[in-house]
DNA sequence: ATGGCCACCGAGGGTGGA
């Protein structure tokens, strides 16, 4: 079973990116961010065409997130971590047993800005819809862009006066993963952890990047994970002549 | 060169991303 998460930065402009993925890669499980349009909007009819599945939580302009899929979802859950309705940064279902809750948390700008105490707010928020969850669901996993790097070796420049890295954000990812959770992260000794890159200064190009997007599981999927593979060929203006621009973080995938 | 911000809204530059 592959399960992947990864924000596009718009669901649309990066289509012809994502219809190539499903083609090439054959996830089992897409979970998308920052879809960045409206339902009607979301392109529903050509992803059903390379036979996958969708739920989406969308808004306008802005967040938006995605399941895409194989399988049917049941007991879906639009939106279940919310701290003011208008924000749509979470879905969650399940597929053959597995609970799986895609988030794509506040980014928080800078640690003087009132985003970051929003931030903060959101994490609590699902701290407590997670630990609920983990009381139904024995295989769960928690996936998608968290906008904070878990340990300083996951930052190219880390700083602990700097969004991502700070102290209190990454002490919030702490005590959720304390509830059960493992980071799925398997090291290889031929790349860096990252998953992000800023599209300025060349930082991918020099892999100045970030590894922010995580897949945390519960223990009983967790010691079914059998690889972990970060898809930095979709960075590549080359990769997809379609649409040669592309995301800044690449799709992150474990498989069980 | 695996290269130098991108996408949104709306009509041009301001805003947000990370």
């Amino acid at each position: 079973m592959k399960i992947v998460t990864w924000n596009v930065n718009s669901v649309n402009v990066r289509l012809p990116n994502i219809l190539k993925y499903l083609r090439e890669y054959q996830p089992d499980i897409l979970c998308l961010q920052e879809l960045k349009c409206m339902e009607d909007k979301y392109p529903l009819e050509p992803i059903n065409d390379v036979g996958y599945q969708s739920i989406h939580c969308c808004q306008k302009t802005y967040n938006g997130v995605s399941i895409i899929s194989k399988a049917k979802a049941t007991d879906v859950e639009y939106n279940p971590v919310n701290v003011n309705d208008e924000e749509k940064r979470s879905i969650a279902a399940t597929f053959n047993g597995i609970r799986v809750i895609n988030f794509y948390v506040v980014n928080g700008q800078a640690l003087n800005s009132d985003k970051y105490n929003h931030k903060l707010v959101w994490l609590e928020q699902a701290k407590k819809y997670i630990k609920m969850q983990l009381t139904k669901h024995p295989k769960l996993i928690v996936l998608g862009d968290f906008n904070i790097v878990p340990n300083e070796s996951d930052a190219h420049d880390f700083s602990s006066d700097d969004i991502l890295c700070s102290l209190k954000e990454r002490e919030a990812l702490k005590s959720i993963i304390k509830l059960g959770l493992y980071d799925s992260y398997i090291e290889k000794d031929t790349d860096l952890p990252y998953t992000w890159w800023d599209y300025r200064g060349g930082a991918f190009h020099r892999d100045i990047g970030y590894r922010i997007d995580l897949l945390l599981a519960s223990h009983n999927l967790h010691k079914e994970i059998r690889n972990y593979e970060v898809h930095k060929d979709t960075r590549h203006k080359s990769w997809c002549h379609e649409q040669p621009k592309t995301s800044d973080h690449a799709p992150v995938m474990i498989e069980c």
